[in-house]
DNA sequence: ATAGGGTTAG
């Protein structure tokens, strides 16, 4: 039996023989002594005695002992709010102690509007909140996503002044992070006297899930110049995020390294992290050698690893992944779905990806979303099969988006079928969807039709909508720099040796039989002119680039903000067998690894 | 007198 028992029973089941006499001193002895088996209980029941030993002794009158009861029932593991709460009630003016304990309690308990009702009462009853109050409500509003509470209650701080403590300051940071108010969250960390790792953990956080991916690696790279920190996890994690987006792989790789150096055992979060990281950044073997490793895997992770092989369109791959996660018996979710199915789309797995839809509906009770019909449009897309595409985008139970509308007009592109096309065209618009690539693609498709008048009649009304392709581009790491290169663009120091080098190629391309499809060009210009602004495509300007400055046998890694174009698809086909290199792209959807003259996407994109 | 902030992924 363990000393504490022994005193628990010594104090509740044997009565005091007779009252004590020396009332002052005795009681205050068995007060501390109540306060110090308060700090030792292990559960509630436990707990409940000594509540009943306090009652019985008169020592809940004595508001320090009374405040400890609450905190301990509403902070412990084994605690139970609404036994907090009901002490809570029996004390006639509670204290901001007693309401900040209380609230705590309900923030811990996932109970956030509880915590907020409970501030608004404190308000009403005129009880000040202090530095204590705040971190915790903060931390409900944003979890709640409550903006407008959460300014209210910031206005709060400055009535009572508490606008610079560095915890309620790490607190707002986060809120406003959560709330997407980033330039709030800035603005506050900016003017912070002193910060804790707490301070860059929560701005880089809030800079990475609001899509700030380079201000992200900026501040993290801040952080490290400005003191010696040691990373912490978190804060990786978020950078490994950002590097995810870039294609960063560099530094991506560098956060690998900071991980293994500085965390002792990774968690499924920093694998799963790391997998995506991997795989996004176009190296898709390490991070399925990383995926084997792994000892627990959890429904993330085989999310990752499912699109990711979708990505890169290994559809037989992802879907046996996909098998093997229902044998471990993991609840498939909405998002494993859209891997699974775009997996199946990206490879041509059009059987087997109709079966999977029809399973996801059935057996697991998944009701589609617009992602999810966009996926299966795209499968049914590619094998031809256009107006059973274009029944199922009529017969969708929810709202049509430009997702689906634009994958059928992709598909109809792909196929040739300018009526469909057209269909899809003209929905879209009427959606007020109006970007210049939809434009576009129905143009090239009326100028393959030789269509010239309906071709004019887009330009004109892409003319008269201000709409302008935005200029291509592509990104090239050599030697731990990201290089830009934009469409057309001549400013680059070496550009004397990138244009020889792209001389040098066509001409080699001549032999392989490639001649320029001229047709991608959308420009009121001779053809000769088409055939010079073909050749200044930005693929084509970071493919010369890094043909130049990578050695022999490393693949080149190109990221680009739009899709390719037909040309540049060709084009990139046949340098991977000339030069007999490995390239790889990343467009806004997919990679395309060209290898030995062919591509992953085969074709199809 | 008692206590507190950042927890990251598709």
């Amino acid at each position: 039996m363990t000393r504490t028992s022994v005193l628990h029973q010594s104090l509740l089941l044997t009565q005091p023989e007779e009252p004590p006499k020396g009332p002052e001193l005795n009681l205050r002895l068995k007060e501390q002594e109540c306060l110090t088996i308060l700090k030792t209980c292990k559960n509630l029941e436990e707990f409940k005695k000594v509540h009943a030993h306090v009652l019985k002794w008169g020592f809940f009158w004595n508001p320090f002992c009374a405040s400890n009861l609450v905190a301990t029932c509403a902070l412990s593991h084994w605690g139970s709010m609404d036994y907090a709460c009901s002490i809570f009630r029996q004390i006639d003016e509670p204290g901001a102690f007693d309401f900040n304990t209380l609230i705590r309690g309900f923030v811990k308990e996932v109970e956030f509007e509880e915590a907020l009702f409970l501030y608004n009462e404190m308000f009403e009853r005129g009880v000040e909140p202090d530095n204590f109050t705040f971190p915790a409500l903060f931390k409900a509003c944003a979890k709640l996503q409550a903006l407008k509470e959460g300014m209210q209650i910031h206005g709060h701080v400055f009535k009572v002044g508490f606008e610079c403590d560095l915890f309620v300051q790490n607190s707002l940071i986060n809120m406003y992070g959560k709330c997407e108010k980033v330039e709030f969250a800035s603005a506050i960390f900016k003017q912070m006297d002193q910060k804790s790792v707490a301070s860059w953990s929560a701005i880089i956080a809030a800079h990475a899930s609001n899509g700030l991916w380079s201000e992200c690696l900026k501040l993290f790279g801040e952080m490290n110049n400005e003191k010696c920190w040691r990373p912490e996890e978190s804060i990786l994690v978020s950078v490994l995020s950002a590097c995810t987006h870039l294609g960063a792989l560099d530094l991506g790789k560098c956060t690998h390294g900071s991980l293994i150096r500085n965390i002792s055992a990774l968690n499924v979060i920093v694998e799963t992290s790391l997998i995506d990281m991997y795989v996004k950044c176009g190296c898709l073997e390490k991070g399925l050698c990383l995926f084997r490793m792994m000892a627990d895997k959890c429904q993330l992770t085989y999310s990752v690893m499912i699109s990711g092989l979708a990505m890169h369109g290994q559809g037989k791959e992802a879907l046996s992944i996909f098998s093997e996660m229902l044998r471990e018996g993991l609840e498939p979710d909405d998002v494993v779905y859209v891997g699974v199915l775009s997996a199946c789309s990206h490879a041509g797995l059009v059987n087997e990806g109709l079966l999977c839809f029809d399973r996801m509906k059935l057996e697991y009770r998944i009701v589609p979303t617009v992602q999810h019909y966009g996926c299966v449009v795209d499968l049914m897309g590619r094998a031809g099969m256009l107006g059973e595409a274009l029944e199922l985008i009529q017969s969708m139970p929810i709202q049509q988006n430009d997702v689906v509308w634009r994958s059928l007009l992709s598909a109809s592109k792909v196929h040739h079928n300018l009526e469909i096309g057209e269909i899809a065209a003209k929905n879209l618009f009427q959606i007020n969807s109006h970007h210049p690539s939809d434009y576009v693609l129905l143009s090239n498709m009326y100028a393959r039709a030789q269509r010239w008048y309906d071709v004019a009649k887009i330009r004109t009304e892409m003319a008269s909508k201000g709409l302008n392709q935005s200029p291509g581009f592509s990104l090239v790491e050599v030697a731990r720099k990201v290089y830009k290169f934009v469409s057309q663009d001549r400013s680059h120091p070496a550009w004397d040796n990138i244009y020889e080098m792209i001389h040098q190629m066509e001409w080699q391309l001549k032999f392989e039989g490639y001649s320029p499809d001229i047709s991608q060009v959308l420009r009121d210009v001779d053809e000769d002119e088409k055939r010079e602004r073909l050749k200044g495509h930005s693929q084509k300007l970071a493919i010369a680039f890094a043909l130049i400055h990578l050695s022999q046998g490393s693949p080149i890694r190109i990221a680009r903000n739009l899709r390719m174009c037909n040309d540049c698809h060709t084009y990139t086909k046949l340098i991977s067998v000339i030069y007999e290199r490995e390239i790889i792209v990343r467009d806004r959807k997919r990679f395309h690894r060209f290898k030995d003259g062919t591509c992953s996407c085969r074709d199809y994109w």
